[in-house]
DNA sequence: CCTGATCTCAACCCCAGGGTTGAGGCTTGG
DNA sequence: CCAAGCCTCAACCCTGGGGTTGAGATCAGG
């Protein structure tokens, strides 16, 4: 039994070229093409496909938005995203929302048609750039920026970010409540900081918890 | 022109039955098949075949090292990992150590060779759970765990997690401070936060940041 | 040896944030 | 239809956090 497939893509060369590619590979059915986000989505509701494949880049509703969509209102669908460029910023998004497969759009016939086949089946296929940066991702963790933090307003960043109160901190690192309200004010003002709150973000984007 | 594949693995059944299921398949030709991982590699060295397919769990050298090692020396092999559990510990290390693709055993012959096919073009095809696993590790997926938030207050916490002050809450959520604050004391009393920056702490955790 | 950076501390002010109580409107499901 | 849960808002209190100023002690480096 064939793959149903509903294409979105903004571009109509693209659009075009992809349905007439897709109808030449055995095994998979095109059952409509949208030329954006809202359009994908609503095909989708209306044929109910195995396989959406749809580029990042769209108007109304790009490519993330339609696929979260997708994926929790239609998850029988699942959805192939194809994008211009693998480090685009989205990729992480798209796969967070429940893309299955990740294409360039300079992957060929057979590429394209496997990725398709492949989510059909459940599997995910992904592009050799996308897979590595998930695998550097998931494995090589943090690389604690520097900030020009003094070690001392580190410790205490650390401590802020762990949900300490400032006695705590002053307990923990054993000095005075004045001393952490100190450092406090200088890390604040170096990172440019309105308050704990912000500080603790700052310090998971850092990397130190 | 066919992909040429050596398949290791140290229990028999399954080591003949990879051989005879790929041989029926259209454009892979087997061209030897190992008992353990040293000997994989050095049938790699021999062949130098396009796709390794390896089991993980093999003894003298397991499928992880032979992985390293095929990647290292002989890159112009690519490696896709067999496996009877997807949770295996060792599952991202073989990506890390440069494994291409990722199956369980209960893949069908079609997914098998889509993997390979796929491998060989540099293409990249993963389980769905192991797919899954990387996208929580890589990214801190939204687990869906949360801890009996409601939506609103979910909001809010990720606008906390941001930096933001109640006020400006208020002004995004289009609500007044009061209600920003009762639902602060909510979810302060359901996660069991202290303050803001504990708050912020925890919406990290939870992926909502 | 002086300078600058860091760490330490104190006293003060002010207010945003957090706790509490109470209450009205809105869906939803039994 | 009523109960329950959620979202909304108000008024009050009070503490901890954050801003500011100022200052002594130590230490590395020019």
């Amino acid at each position: 039994m064939s793959v149903r497939v509903v294409v979105a893509d903004d571009q109509r060369v693209v659009r075009d070229g992809l349905v007439t590619l897709l109808k030449l590979l055995p095994g998979i059915d095109v059952v409509a093409a949208a030329s954006d986000g809202a359009e994908a989505v609503q095909l989708v509701a209306e044929h109910r496909p195995d396989v959406l494949l749809v580029d990042l880049r769209m108007p109304n509703v790009d490519g993330v938005e339609a696929t979260r969509q997708v994926r929790t209102e239609y998850p029988q669908t699942e959805v192939v995203v194809l994008t211009t460029y693998s480090d685009d910023e989205s990729v992480l998004s798209a796969l967070r929302a429940g893309a299955r497969g990740f294409l360039t759009k300079d992957a060929d016939a057979e590429a394209i048609g496997r990725a398709i086949q492949a989510a059909a089946d459940g599997q995910s296929i992904l592009d050799a750039d996308v897979q590595r940066r998930l695998i550097e991702g998931a494995v090589a963790a943090p690389k604690a920026v520097d900030s020009g933090l003094t070690p001392r307003e580190v410790d205490v960043l650390r401590l802020i970010a762990e949900g300490l109160s400032n006695t705590e901190i002053a307990r923990r690192l054993v000095v005075s409540e004045a001393t952490v309200k100190t450092h406090i004010n200088h890390l604040f003002a170096k990172a440019n900081l309105r308050d704990r709150a912000q500080a603790v973000a700052y310090a998971y984007r850092l990397g130190l918890a």
